[in-house]
RNA sequence: GGCCCCGUAGCUCAGUUGGAUAGAGCAACAGCCUUCUAAGCUGUGGGCCACUGGUUCGAAUCCAGUCGGGGUCACCA
């Protein structure tokens, strides 16, 4: 690209004029600022003490020397020490020529044989999805798609966490008040069904404890002897010795759970390649932790339970077995590490997961490498911030969440109100209208999601909702639309343009903008990419809708001028089209 | 208390990895539909980038400290 073509132009000049050896990453190219004139911008404060020049003079020398011998620039101009350089207007036509119907513009064109293997969802079968999963799971397949962009071979994988305590908890309510309800019965998804149980037996067992605690009982002791918590317990131990009624109870239960989360996924637009169960994995690891112990590496105290030492690297102790032997988290996902990687042989294990288990993943690592395995660098925690209501934190128990169906068919409700009241799908089908807003309202709910960096907490206020106006989803989608339509008016065949033909500061800030595309794909593997694909989506159809608001295209007498704005109206939907594509968000062709 | 993350307009968020006079959207106000779609466009107001010091040609960005907010330090997952 031309980026790399400058920036060799100015190791060049640098190192005959000034001597200076300089690679690639030590040239910050920059692209100029709306209020000055040119394309791209160095600073040349760094190079001064090798020039013995002012910046000023520093500057006009690059700039000789970049004009001289780079066709593509043109002009240059001074500013204090900021060297501005202008790119030609037959190097961005050029550019509107050759790529406009390149569909996957900027992605990689071969498929490396590097194996990413990404880990997102892991929900629990105890209840229903809610916005911090929809937050993970929009963020993972988003990363994953953007890998793959970049020519990496993904695994999209889900963990189910399908055992334990809690799910037990909802088969026991379901056993006591349930009166054989089933999702055909009453008519409610299978993982509301089944959450409803569990907030049910939350509800009881903080009765029993509270009544406990009137009889002068205390706390601590309540909530570890109420019979519903010793019920539940029993019921584990049950599942654990394979009982047969407990593990029919359980698969049946968890058929229901699994049904309504597929639903649910497929409306999300997400999906994995491979879905692992806890229920079948919660036992590997321990003969990592064994062999660790055999080797010295980790210590067994007198109760027998086993421990890994951290103190060296400034953390704790950590309990790896239980002292009768049982694994606990970490022992787990020490096992599930080694399955993956024995199974996919992963350049790099992708973990999406909420930051309140940044410490986790620290230790997880620590203890890889401890124990030796070299592949401990691969695992990379892609941590996110939660999600707060103006109330403060979600908390499942309490019943303060946001229900991730409940607010997709809000979504789609407003919708459907807004498009009605714009009058936008009067000459609909009513199919094609259902499906409109089913679009734009997932538009608007992963951009507002997506568009955040992942590092930090958002906020989602239920009451404002989420906006359809604005920096938004629907705001791209929508100009996506109005060029398709324009396209579609435009009738004529849209032929390559010359290169004498007039361009617009306005043109070129869009084409610039296109020309940084594959640099945005680029920035992969890091958290943000999403937020920065969706932050440049957003730029662009900015940019686009201001231009279009001032110029009409087509009324344009000059057949030339006409062609050029029709090109560049095509490669701008294409690369919005491909842009939202990696967020997994839909372009309609019409709204 | 130890460690980790965050603090930018009234609100929600960007800020291209250290560059020029800090940017959007929402909300408020004033305009723009006889044109290819107004879910749009144009304009106005709104800032001690939490605070203090340091690093240098140059700091919202890097370092140290202080103050606020969140998380985490389980024989839970």
């Amino acid at each position: 690209m031309l980026d790399s073509i400058l920036s060799q132009c100015l190791i060049e000049a640098l190192q005959q004029m000034y001597g200076l050896q300089l690679v690639e990453n030590d040239i910050s190219l920059q692209k100029t600022r709306k209020e000055f004139t040119g394309d791209f911008t160095v600073a040349v404060f760094p190079f001064v003490r090798a020039s013995k020049k002012s910046p000023e003079i520093t500057a006009a020398e690059i700039g000789e020397f970049v004009k001289a011998n780079l066709a593509e620039v043109v002009e240059f101009n001074v500013i204090k020490g900021f060297l501005n350089l202008e790119i030609s207007k037959s190097y961005w036509l050029n550019f509107l020529n050759s790529h406009q119907q390149e569909i996957d513009f900027g992605f990689a064109k071969t498929e490396e044989t590097e194996v990413v293997m990404i880990e997102y969802s892991s929900p629990n079968t105890n209840k229903p999805l809610h916005l911090g999963h929809v937050r993970n799971n929009l963020l993972g397949w988003s990363v994953a798609q953007i890998l793959k962009a970049n020519g990496k071979k993904v695994v999209k994988v889900n963990l189910v966490n399908d055992r334990g305590i809690h799910i037990c908890k909802s088969m026991l309510a379901w056993q006591k008040w349930g009166n054989g309800e089933t999702p055909q019965s009453s008519g409610l998804k299978g993982d509301h069904l089944v959450g409803k149980y569990y907030v049910l037996f939350n509800s009881y067992y903080l009765a029993e404890v509270n009544e406990m605690l009137t009889k002068g009982i205390e706390k601590e002791v309540a909530e570890k002897q109420a019979t519903l918590m010793l019920a539940a317990q029993e019921m584990l131990r049950k599942w654990e010795a394979k009982d047969l009624a407990t593990i029919q109870l359980w698969e049946t239960m968890n058929a229901w759970v699994y049904e309504g989360f597929d639903q649910t996924y497929r409306r999300m637009g997400i999906d994995f390649d491979k879905t692992y169960y806890e229920s079948s994995t919660y036992l590997s690891g321990k003969s990592i932790v064994e062999k660790g112990v055999v080797e010295g590496k980790l210590q067994r105290k007198a109760d027998q339970s086993v421990w890994a030492d951290l103190t060296a690297e400034g953390l704790d102790e950590k309990l790896l077995l239980r002292s009768d032997g049982t694994s606990v988290y970490m022992t787990q996902d020490l096992g599930t590490a080694q399955l993956r990687h024995d199974e996919f042989n992963a350049h790099q294990m992708i973990y999406v997961v909420g930051n309140e288990q940044n410490y986790h993943f620290d230790v997880l690592k620590l203890i890889l490498q401890k124990l030796g395995y070299n592949w401990a660098g691969s695992i990379h925690h892609l941590s996110y911030g939660m999600v707060e209501l103006p109330a403060g934190k979600m908390k499942s128990r309490e019943g303060t969440v946001v229900d991730a169906d409940d607010l997709i068919d809000e979504m789609e409700k407003t919708a459907f109100e807004k498009a009605l009241e714009l009058g936008k799908i009067d000459d609909f089908e009513s199919e094609e209208a259902k499906q409109l807003y089913a679009v734009i309202a997932m538009g608007a709910l992963k951009y507002f999601i997506l568009k955040v960096d992942p590092q930090k907490n958002m906020l989602f206020n239920p009451s404002e909702s989420i906006d359809f106006n604005g920096h938004t989803g629907p705001f791209i989608q929508y100009t996506h639309a109005r060029i398709k339509s324009l396209i579609k008016k435009a009738s004529d065949d849209i032929c390559p343009i010359a290169a004498h033909i007039e361009i617009l500061t306005k043109e070129k800030d869009i084409i610039r903008l296109l020309h940084e595309y594959p640099s945005v794909i680029k920035i992969a593997g890091d958290n943000r990419s999403p937020a920065l694909i969706a932050n440049y989506a957003f730029e662009l159809a900015k940019e686009y809708n201001a231009f279009y608001q001032e110029i009409s295209i087509l009324k344009e007498t000059n057949d030339g001028l006409r062609n050029m704005r029709l090109l560049l109206s095509v490669f701008t939907a294409n690369t919005l089209k491909s842009a939202m594509g990696l967020l997994g968000i839909e372009v309609p062709e019409r709204m």
